[in-house]
DNA sequence: GTCCAGGGTGAAA
DNA sequence: TTTCACCCTGGA
């Protein structure tokens, strides 16, 4: 759904229903919502017992929480705007990938070197399907970053562009391309972006005029995608895969990065200093469809194995274990 | 305080 | 194919 959408049905409801509890299968908050693929949620302070984040999705602020009952983990949502469009619930739903069968992942790849123990051990991990839009300008914020700065930067330009749809510091809607082509790379070199601005406005500009229709690249395919995405001034493979994978349904994608070619070099026995290129095709071809979360399930390992208390063995002792 | 790495990309060599 | 500049923030 377009923010365009999603306000014109905020305005047929005004009582959505403001707590509500999706069966989730088991997904974890944290990995899933700040382990990299978006970057506007932040967690709720002493939320140590039932890990909580807020954020927006659309035009509504949320608060979701892992909720430990009998049934197993579930979820629950807290519209924490004034109002929620239509059928919020389902659009929440759709956001966290929830309904994607992890089953068939641990199916697939549970003799797998790298991935096989870190399923086995940890099946929280989500892909998100987020909006096409931001997840374009995060990714393109990413080159050369890190993710405290990502962070910063992209709830800079909600903070100063975006329409405040929430009390807290970062409810706001991440602002359209229309706005923020108005306001030219000086703007966004002011916020911090550095080099990056001038890779976000051409993005804008594209998007905003409809020579690049984002959500039409749903239904191309991968490849195609790819392609029109590269076309873009700072974006490469790597940022194309990421937008393909955490927002434009590719689950093939497999985005490489520093981190993950590493990875597949100690793992896989690619050779050393392969290029990212041929190091992505090789992930493509062995893992498929479930590349893109493949890819993710990889990134979080690595995360974690270069914090000091997980150790450096990484085995699946090293992982976290479902609760 | 300094130093350095950080979910890359594009242009030049 | 390889090398380098690009911005600047947070953490060591």
């Amino acid at each position: 759904m377009t923010l365009a959408e999603s306000n014109s049905a905020r305005a047929d409801t005004k009582h959505a229903t403001r707590h509500f509890k999706l069966h989730s299968d088991g997904l974890d908050p944290e990995s899933t919502l700040d382990g990299g693929q978006a970057f506007r949620w932040w967690r709720v302070p002493d939320s140590e017992d039932a890990p909580t984040y807020d954020g927006v999705i659309g035009s509504t602020a949320v608060r979701v929480t892992a909720v430990y009952d009998s049934a197993g983990v579930d979820i629950a949502v807290e519209v924490r705007s004034d109002d929620a469009p239509t059928g919020f619930q389902a659009i929440v739903t759709d956001y966290l990938g929830i309904g994607s069968d992890i089953s068939e992942l641990r199916s697939h790849f549970a003799d797998d070197p790298c991935i096989g123990p870190a399923i086995a051990g940890f099946s929280g991990l989500r892909l998100l399907r987020q909006d096409p839009w931001e997840c374009l300008v995060s990714f393109i914020c990413s080159s050369t970053s890190n993710i405290p700065r990502i962070k910063l930067n992209v709830n800079s330009i909600a903070r100063e562009l975006g329409q405040r749809v929430g009390s807290g510091d970062a409810d706001f809607t991440f602002p359209a391309p229309d706005v923020i082509a108005g306001t030219g790379e000086q703007f966004l070199r002011d916020l911090g972006l550095g080099f990056r601005a001038k890779y976000v406005i051409p993005a804008a500009e594209a998007v905003a005029c409809g020579g690049l229709d984002l959500f039409a690249l749903r239904e191309a395919s991968y490849y195609e995608a790819r392609a029109t995405l590269v076309r873009l001034v700072g974006v490469g493979e790597k940022i194309a895969d990421c937008v393909l994978a955490f927002s434009l349904d590719k689950s093939e994608a497999f985005p490489v990065d520093r981190h993950i070619r590493r990875a597949l070099e100690r793992w896989y026995g690619l050779p050393e200093g392969i290029n990212n290129s041929k190091a992505s095709d090789f992930a493509r071809e062995r893992f498929g469809r479930f590349g893109a979360v493949a890819q993710q399930y990889m990134f979080h390992r690595e995360r974690l194995s270069q914090r000091a208390n997980w150790g450096g063995d990484h085995t699946v002792h090293a992982l976290p274990e479902d609760r």
